[in-house]
DNA sequence: TTACATGCAAATACTTTGCATATAA
DNA sequence: TTATATGCAAAGTATTTGCATGTAA
């Protein structure tokens, strides 16, 4: 699996890479360099460096995306062939993705409106998930 | 004017914080605490960590916006009553405000469906404007 | 007068880079 | 063998903070 996808992309198929992107895999949620590091660690040794060499290099190959997000911080996950949206939670970080994507109309209507080539767009709602929304009220 | 907003915050109206609400109205567009230091300069000389300091005051009393960008950067702008997106350039940095806001209807749905408790959401376009659209064109 | 604002330098957080060594192909 | 990957330490960039001093109210 891992190895077909860095062998496709040119890239040598190393264990650090390999262990990198099963965790972008099983995780499935969006992740930091350091939060990929900290769970890379045990399995298998690496430096920091190596985390963030891989992670650019694997965004350059459109193998994952990189989004920066209000934090600050830059958090990847695997490119799927279909783009979504999602709900991130601002007290757990829970990302639930949304498969609607009401855009592509108004990116038309905005091309002609404004004379705007537009090649792509980032949308993410925030708020709170049903437990911490619960949790939420239940404190006040 | 600036006075005013400035003692409505309860904060202390002083010659810096003026200038930098200034150059925001003026300029009308998001900036980042760098650029804004640089344009406040010529002006009146200040600390960049007066700067910082201020937007962060000027942002937590909610008359600024911060907005982090895919570059990793933070920019500011005057917040209106009106909240509104924007198409952004990849070249020149060019920024055209979007008056629609179809995210209304679909933050219902979402709500519904999810679960999810949505307070607010971020939406920005990339893409060339019409300049640099027609320079790469050229160029090719 | 006094709480808040500012300058300055040092510190922090995230990320990148140069160079020597190691390793997949 | 050779181009690429990695470790390590140093550097870069955006931003924050501690402390002494300055100033609006």
């Amino acid at each position: 699996m891992e190895q077909n996808i860095l062998k496709n992309a040119a890239l040598k198929s190393t264990k650090k890479r390999q262990v990198l992107l099963l965790l972008l895999q099983k995780q499935a949620r969006p992740m930091t360099a350091e939060e990929l590091h900290a769970l890379a660690e045990p399995i298998l040794p690496m430096n920091v460096s190596t985390v963030y060499r891989t992670l650019n290099t694997l965004t350059e190959k459109k193998i994952l995306i990189r989004s920066v997000r209000q934090d600050g911080k830059a958090y990847y996950s695997l490119a799927k062939k279909d783009h979504s949206h999602r709900l991130v939670c601002d007290l757990c970080g829970k990302v639930i993705p949304v498969d609607t994507c009401p855009l592509s109309e108004l990116e038309e209507t905005l091309q002609q409106k404004t004379g705007f080539r537009i090649t792509g767009h980032s949308l993410e709602f925030t708020g709170l998930c049903p437990e911490c929304s619960k949790k939420d009220t239940d404190e006040k």
